[in-house]
DNA sequence: CGAACTCTTGAATACGCTCAAAACGCGTGG
DNA sequence: CCACGCGTTTTGAGCGTATTCAAGAGTTCG
């Protein structure tokens, strides 16, 4: 099912996410060891990477693709739970099984380590744990501001809401207050918004064609989307909080 | 504000929290140290213990009481994010700032530390990170497990989602499938279950009343729910996926 | 007893959903 | 190159659930 290339031999120094994985703090002898322990997976696009319920034997970073963390209701419906970008950690140390469905949406490499090893190495290498409480921490908080365009937020701002904060995290500059157009591409489907907003795709799509009547977005293709003004797109998003650093 | 008791000597020894709170794994010297650097503060029901965006100079431990973690649109609209019970952890590390809003429900006492010492502790105390990672790890979960049901559930399986949350939390006991009558004391106004189920609190009361007409629930008081039988209530919360541990 | 809450219930409205059909995009094969 | 098929997206019409607005009942406390 996954393509496994155990021991493709790509060196720590040289990753990609060397400095904001998991490993981001570890020394040159922690990162050693990490690399002597790693292993490389890679799913296809649309391939599922664990189902919930299931045993997950490896804890592991995403290096390369986009994966979604879900869950899913007995009779069918589904939740998005987050988005899995390179970096982002994926299972739960001391956790034997996976809590949620974790897919691939995108051709996606993964960093594996086995769980037992990795959850000692852990014990004794306080740089990866710090780094992890961290990355737990910032999931914390995305998933609490998500709680509240799920539970509070009307279709509009919650699409308008999705599409500032995928701008956010592919531009990792901050809020461009500048009037520069802002492109974005969608890693996802009509369906995968309306799975992550709690809506369905039909109104997703409409809120789509709304914002477009109103030039406040244009749509280069059906999956990039281009934003003239940010401002005028923020207007729509009812408006975050004290937007928490 | 604020009651302000910095050093009434309980001891750490004595704690009602002290095997389920970020100390929990502490040897007799790190708790020493917490012991010395600890003060309390309490606050009344109704109380706001911070709001979000303030300076948050201090972490905390809830030892007694219950507060509401929570956020707020600028035109009103607020959302429910946590329940904070005994033993659950407030501010975090390394950020002066409080992301949300935090508010005593009823009479509640915090343990605190001053946020720049804890800081220092927790880097050469492992044990302090390890029991934090989890709960982090737990807190991660349960918001997740929100977002399914502020995204995809109807308004009578929220409550009935709400009402099995907190009776599990109540009984530590696990899933009573006996069926042993269940009485939950609810700590939150109608308005409190509206803010965190996403709803408004006229439909938090219609759905209430429905249950009852249906026997599903017994209400003692306005505050108190006697579940008949837990079965029949769990049939009507869309049936959680695959119960994740 | 009255004031201030909290909670319940009713009637009308609106927003997002369901069901349905058609348009679009894209790869495959004739 | 065009025809075909499949998956995605758009758009429409009607419906249903939760909301809004409003009034009244039930509690608690000075």
């Amino acid at each position: 099912m996954a393509i496994n290339i155990s021991k493709l031999n790509v060196q720590c120094a040289d990753c990609p996410i060397r400095h904001r994985a998991v490993c981001a703090k570890c020394d040159d002898d922690e990162l050693a060891q990490l690399e002597d322990m790693k292993f490389y997976r890679m799913f296809e696009a649309g391939q599922t990477i664990v189902w919930a319920g299931d045993d997950l034997t490896f804890v592991a970073s995403v290096v390369r693709g986009v994966a979604t963390l879900g869950q899913t209701l007995e009779d069918g419906r589904t939740q998005m739970l987050g988005l899995l970008l390179p970096s982002d950690f994926i299972g739960r140390p001391w956790r034997g099984t996976s809590a949620y469905d974790v897919s691939a949406i995108t051709n996606v490499t993964l960093c594996c380590f086995r769980r037992k090893p990795f959850e000692e190495m852990l014990i004794r290498t306080p740089h990866i744990g710090e780094r992890l409480l961290e990355m737990t921490m910032d999931e914390l908080d995305a998933a609490r501001e998500w709680m509240l365009i799920l539970g509070r937020k009307t279709a509009r701002e919650k699409i308008a809401s999705l599409l500032t904060i995928i701008a956010r995290r592919e531009k990792t500059l901050d809020v461009p207050l500048a009037k520069a157009p802002v492109t974005i591409d969608l890693p996802l489907t009509r369906e995968a918004m309306s799975d992550y907003l709690g809506l369905t795709l039909e109104t997703v799509s409409r809120q789509i064609s709304a914002l477009k009547r109103e030039d406040i977005i244009l749509l280069e293709g059906k999956r990039r989307v281009v934003v003239p003004d940010m401002a005028r797109l923020l207007e729509q998003t009812g408006s975050d909080p004290i937007s928490h650093i």
